[in-house]
DNA sequence: TATAACTCTACTATTATAATAGAGTATATA
DNA sequence: TATATACTCTATTATAATAGTAGAGTTATA
């Protein structure tokens, strides 16, 4: 699994519309500036998700985007795995993106492989971005403490 | 981490030379043609297997590669290292080629992208060549007995 | 000295990534 | 109803990585 720049505003722009949720709606341009996307890029990265249905949007003024399912039952490796694709370091030991090969059962590297996509699975099929979002409250919180000590 | 063609071949051209561990030279013919590799590419794959110390080759006539080091002190994630680039998911949390993030404190993903990389890394890092070279040996052994019942 | 085999550099085709650009569509509100 | 605002959709582009292919050069052995 690699994490590029598109995975990474997906789940950045992902986790803004988490703090927001049951808010209202969040603009593009907002989420662009808050966590330093690029406006454009950002908007096609939006529209993915919201094919995905991840997202829902409305048009026009006072439009905008909104999370379209509770930040609970949103994992890190759904969002990864539309974005980037498997999470499997190779697609022979993938489930969501199979390829077989001749080889497989001679294949000695294949178990190594089989080892590390299930140890990844089990990291970002458990986070969710509720996790995340009071991961992010927390270190907030911790913050301002320190600023006001 | 993601295994491309290229570090795939390498890991398998490893492998090859490791079961000849003390058997003399194998050529790059023999490799590529075992492993059902292109030949002209696992030259170059070899060439830099052989810069970072590896394998050894000698020239000419008689000529061919040689593993430089026991199989039992290379683990796989040299390789993979090596022809890959960094097992992190993500820069901002590798070792090898960490890359400073400037939200790097506020982050709420890196302690994921952190668990993922070492758990990766307890992987590639444990397994060596001897293991795969004893794998290999044991399902050939298999195939062996299931022949002959 | 001929041959076999590694070495080195250059080139190419294809695809993915990370955008940028601009016209089009929908909606709230004055 | 007009207008501003904000999402939508398609096209284009620059750069880099990947996966090779090609061929001339070098070295060791018989």
């Amino acid at each position: 699994m690699r994490i590029s720049f598109r995975g990474d505003y997906a789940l950045k722009a992902i986790l803004d519309l988490a703090l927001h949720y049951n808010k209202g709606l969040v603009r593009i341009q907002e989420i662009a500036k808050r966590q330093d996307i690029p406006l454009k890029y950002l908007e096609q990265i939006l529209l993915a998700l919201k094919g995905a249905g991840f997202v829902k949007s409305q048009r026009g003024s006072k439009g905008g985007y909104y999370l379209a399912k509770e930040p609970g039952t949103i994992k890190l490796g759904e969002i990864v795995r539309l974005m980037e694709g498997p999470v499997a370091p190779i697609t022979c030991v993938s489930k969501s993106c199979y390829q077989k090969c001749n080889e497989e059962k001679k294949c000695v590297f294949r178990p190594v492989w089989e080892k590390v996509r299930k140890m990844t699975e089990g990291v970002v099929d458990e986070v969710s971005f509720e996790d995340m979002c009071k991961q992010y409250n927390e270190r907030n919180k911790k913050d301002l403490q320190m600023y006001y000590i």
